[in-house]
DNA sequence: ATAACAATTAAACAGTTGTTCAATCGTAAA
DNA sequence: TTTACGATTGAACAACTGTTTAATTGTTAT
């Protein structure tokens, strides 16, 4: 069998972690924030209004599954969003809930 | 601006919330399951081998964000994916995991 | 009506998770 | 070396979540 239906048990697992990640508020904002663009740490904190050791706290998490990729610059790091494929699955999440309150 | 960045904190909290139910192995398991075709409480208990109660547990979560539909025929209910960007979603991601292997 | 089957529900528990606070580290400027 | 700034880390706590067990509802057959 090929189907999706009989994907094993393990693989299931780790999706799942991914898409755990992503369930959180805070860090759905975070993944949000650097779609499109590396953003330094603080900038993140500014712009979702958290603190700085929050949102560090869940960029490392992000960082483990290499759904993030960090790069520092002097004093800051910048994060980018570092999957392409949770990239177009963003793109096409947000763009449902968009259609669905027509 | 109409950047996906800049998207609402209610509607991040929607969006987080479909990723929080999708990112339970369990809950994962069962929607996998119902992504080609209708299946029974029963039978998805039996493929998961997860209990009656804890599979119906999980669909009606999944069933309150409208993931999955159920369809009563005599004494079983089953159950169906109803959402098409949580298929299109779910069968993107299960590729890339496997494209990430090679 | 009763029995058997399928599924739902409620309560309760253990384990996990997000967040905060305080301390620490790394880098660049004075 | 200091000082200041940006980011990371660890410990601790409250809130939440997945799972189990047991009781209950709905449906079909006897």
């Amino acid at each position: 069998m090929t189907t999706i239906a009989a994907e094993s048990k393990d693989r299931v697992a780790e999706l799942a972690e991914v898409f755990h990640l992503m369930g959180d508020p805070s860090r759905l904002g975070i993944l949000m924030l650097v779609l499109d663009e590396a953003r330094a740490v603080g900038e993140i904190a500014a712009a979702t209004g958290h603190s700085l050791s929050l949102v560090s706290h869940h960029l490392r998490l992000l960082r483990a599954r290499r759904l993030v990729r960090a790069e520092r610059r002097g004093k800051q790091v910048f994060y980018a969003l570092d999957d392409a494929h949770v990239r177009s699955v963003l793109r096409d999440m947000a763009a449902h809930l968009r259609e669905e309150r027509r």
